[in-house]
DNA sequence: TAGGTTCTTAACCCACTCGTTAATTAACGG
DNA sequence: CCGTTAATTAACGAGTGGGTTAAGAACCTA
């Protein structure tokens, strides 16, 4: 399990990972901000965000003695890219666009 | 971790099993063959499939003492689905979208 | 019925995850 | 310097994940 894909995919198998990526798509956020909607301790929240960084979902910065976090997509951009290879066993388009590609290939 | 999209993810987040899926993208299978690319066990590889199973990624058959595997994509598409969410913080088409319909919304 | 093939279930190990509380680090403000 | 606030690290327990071998179930063929 230590390919980047599989670290990516670990991070969001997580409900309460996913609320905080979520969370800091509205905008930048400390520690115990991210913490208040949840029903658990900080230090829990605290492994969560590592996980998240681990990952490459968040970067952190610190100003004084708050540490904030800051969502980072490209992971999620490399699961997608991922995913896409599979696209064409559920998208319409796709399967339109096979189909076509094969009409026009048996007719040359 | 009861929900959907976790037991989605947590299937994805292992490279064996996403090895199957590829492999399976290629057309049914029965759980040696899937087996035979592996240095692991039979059993190992079975509840590999379980996991696909229960993660509704696969559906199974059987045919006398064969058990077929097929690759069902649906969920992946409701992985890319909550992943779209974020679209706009990697995709650059996305970014000029944004830019374009909040510019639109200035300007009434 | 007996024996071979295919696959799953059972029982067990070890490592890791997710939560806890308590202690520690780091920075601020009087 | 002291106390407070913000966050992490340490130490622990319960549960889960992924692997193993051994045993069982289901089906075919002779």
């Amino acid at each position: 399990m230590t390919d980047r894909l599989s670290v990516i995919f670990a991070a969001l198998a997580d409900p309460t990972r996913r609320a905080i990526l979520a969370r800091l798509a509205e905008g930048e956020a400390t520690v115990t901000e991210l913490a208040e909607p949840f029903d658990i301790s900080l230090p829990a929240i605290s492994r969560h965000l590592k996980v998240l960084e681990t990952a490459g979902l968040i970067s952190r910065s610190r100003s004084a003695q708050w540490r904030s976090s800051r969502l980072e997509a490209e992971p999620l951009r490399e699961a997608t890219a991922w995913m896409d290879r599979y696209r064409r066993f559920w998208d319409e388009n796709f399967t339109r666009l096979d189909a076509h590609l094969k009409r026009i290939q048996e007719k040359p």
